[in-house]
DNA sequence: CCTACCGATCGGTAGG
DNA sequence: CCTACCGATCGGTAGG
């Protein structure tokens, strides 16, 4: 009844924290801001949050939730190592390109998070990482993948990557962020090296 | 006389700053907290300081000046480009590695710059990265690199990479920054896929 | 969703 | 480097 196209009041304060949270950084950003960029005063607010923190949460735990999804999904499919990591690259850059301001304030404000909500995110964010290592080590296993890479710096490198996107992905560039995940998988798993023929 | 062993007054006073901002973000720091590290008094500070800003200031632009110096060096140098790209990401390693936590301040804290700072810092920054993009761009008129590569895709990985790395690198750790440079470059350059023989 | 307001904390200054 | 203090702003509540 009440999607998308009609966001509730809610949402719609979340949706505007958003922008705001990108722009100055959670710490910087005032519950006062937050009311004008909304048209009404701050207390007003608490009618439809508890807290600037609870805004925060449903932010950062909403997107944890789609990024696991999305992995989930990968995780099922049969196929060459290689392909799986090319499609959680490509999934994990869809969760993102459905809400760029969202992917920017889980990325850089998710450390305002007090306990035990820190907590618990930076443990959906590990298991997340290593379920990505996971892939990469079967690539070594099966051969496809240099039996000699550092899985660690590997899987830092690709969510180095990945996190940053939201800093300078321009969503009305004429790549789409499906192209922009295979040629990010591409160059990772190819190099940027001209093959020998 | 007084350098590196024997640190000034204000430079203690910046190192302890670039911890606080790296722990809780700039802007959640407040100079009590900072006062309280250092022993002494907020209001104390200030005879070491002119404000707040000021040691973001000179944290911002101190490492800029060190990026830059590293980056002429390997300019200087001849050889092919796959090679330049190589010492370039080396030297910028090494210039994080020499103070991580500042290194920290500078990624994820520039943005608290107050105009015309910010504005300065940004020119800077986008003077760095398209200088390693034409390394770049070499290797693709040379041959070494592919011709179809996607360079601002590439460059943007780069630093992706780059500037992440505060974030989880262990200075403890048994890999020195030169072989960590040396590894992320290979992986760049090389790719995960195992080479054809 | 508003008015009116709270105690806490902020960056910074005066004057020593 | 300290005491004493400033005006401004913070997140949030009471009561309608």
């Amino acid at each position: 009844m009440d999607t998308s196209v009609n966001l509730s009041r809610k949402e719609q304060v979340i949706r505007k924290a958003a922008e705001l949270f990108r722009e100055k950084g959670y710490a910087a950003s005032s519950m006062r801001d937050l009311a004008q960029k909304l048209g009404i005063e701050a207390a007003s607010l608490y009618s439809h949050i508890k807290s600037k923190e609870e805004i925060l949460q449903s932010l950062c735990f909403d997107l944890a939730t789609e990024f696991r999804k999305s992995l989930e999904e990968v995780e099922k499919q049969k196929g060459p190592a290689s392909e799986k990591l090319r499609k959680g690259i490509i999934g994990h850059i869809q969760v993102m390109a459905k809400d760029l301001t969202a992917a920017a304030v889980f990325m850089n404000e998710h450390r305002h998070l007090s306990q035990p909500y820190l907590r618990q995110f930076l443990l959906l964010r590990i298991n997340y990482i290593n379920r990505f290592k996971d892939i990469i080590e079967e690539g070594i296993q099966t051969g496809e993948f240099k039996e000699n890479i550092d899985k660690k710096l590997a899987v830092m490198t690709l969510f180095s990557s990945l996190n940053w996107m939201p800093q300078w992905y321009d969503p009305h560039s004429n790549i789409v962020p499906q192209d922009l995940g295979q040629q990010l998988s591409d160059m990772l798993i190819n190099g940027l090296k001209r093959q020998k023929h």
